[in-house]
DNA sequence: CCTGAGCGG
């Protein structure tokens, strides 16, 4: 098995075409305009500069999310080639890519940390969805990086989603995120469902509000107004926070909850058990183990 | 195309 060369160009796609194929491609999907990019391009040394005062002006909390996941990279994509993509805004501090422990191949995500939030807003923004360089055919694909388990905000789920349908082909997160932002500001974000292998809109994706009262406005308010060319259809989103095994077959809180139930039900029944003898004991057991079976058929 | 799918040290 030959390893693949450290560096940011694939081995099927030769760096030399790239530039203006770069140009074409960025041209026409025509991106949002970052702040840094309608900048002069600045000595390197005023860049660090800039940077290091932007960074004392606006010093990073702690506990600020600014670091964003990428998904759908390919085996090629290393440190070096992030790098290469987002290294220019000068806004990044780190990156990753998440490897086998065993074999060292890449698993085709990684994280990307920036000097703060706003700094990661941007350039989500700028690069979501948008061609991926020196590779045919492939967009960025871009989200906020979830905390590590240790350090998960207890309170964070100040999370009131709705579910928008019909969407026209067009509408992007951005587009979508911004309909409902003129009139709603709690509004954290949105996403279009797309098709992972085509790229294209499933013609359906989500809205985030932190304020469930706007939330609950926009149910009704929202539904029927126009995004891009065609009228919404809005719903409530379907929780996804119930713990739900792969396939799908098991939500493990109805499980505990008749677990808790029948052995409620047994120690009740303990207390008057010496006036029906110990064999109730027995059927209720069994009784218990029918009840779980049951439950885990019936989801 | 009509209720997403991916997250380390």
């Amino acid at each position: 098995m030959m390893q693949p060369v450290a560096g940011v160009a694939p081995p099927p796609a030769p760096m030399a075409a790239q530039p203006a194929m770069d140009q074409q491609q960025w041209g026409m999907m025509a991106p949002p305009q970052p702040v840094w990019n309608q900048q002069p391009q600045p000595q390197q040394q005023q860049q660090q500069q800039q940077l290091a005062q932007y960074q004392a002006a606006q010093p990073a909390s702690a506990d600020e999310i600014r670091t964003l996941w990428i998904g759908d990279l390919a085996y090629w994509m290393e440190e070096s080639y992030l790098h290469s993509c987002f290294a220019q805004t000068n806004e990044v501090v780190s990156v990753k890519v998440i490897r086998n422990k065993q074999s060292g191949q890449s698993e085709g995500y990684g994280f990307i940390e920036f000097v703060n939030r706003s700094a990661a807003e941007r350039n989500l923004q700028a690069y979501n969805g948008t061609p991926m360089p020196n590779v045919a055919d492939q967009t960025f694909r871009l989200n906020w990086a979830t905390l590590s388990s240790g350090e998960r905000r207890s309170d964070e789920s100040s999370d009131f989603t709705i579910f928008v349908g019909d969407l026209a082909s067009d509408v992007t997160d951005y587009t979508l995120q911004e309909t409902f932002r003129v009139q709603y500001p709690s509004v954290k974000g949105a996403k279009v469902v797309t098709d992972r292998d085509t790229g294209r809109s499933k013609g359906y994706g989500f809205v985030r509000f932190a304020d469930e009262s706007e939330q609950v406005r926009a149910m009704t308010e929202m539904n029927g107004m126009f995004c891009s060319t065609r009228p919404m259809r809005i719903g409530p989103a379907t929780n996804k926070k119930s713990m739900v095994s792969s396939k799908g077959k098991i939500i493990y809180p109805f499980i505990i909850f008749y677990i808790w139930l029948n052995f409620s039900l047994v120690g009740c029944c303990l207390s008057i058990v010496e006036f029906y003898g110990k064999w109730l004991i027995l059927i209720l057991i069994y009784a218990s183990v029918c009840w779980v079976v049951i439950a885990c058929e019936i989801s």
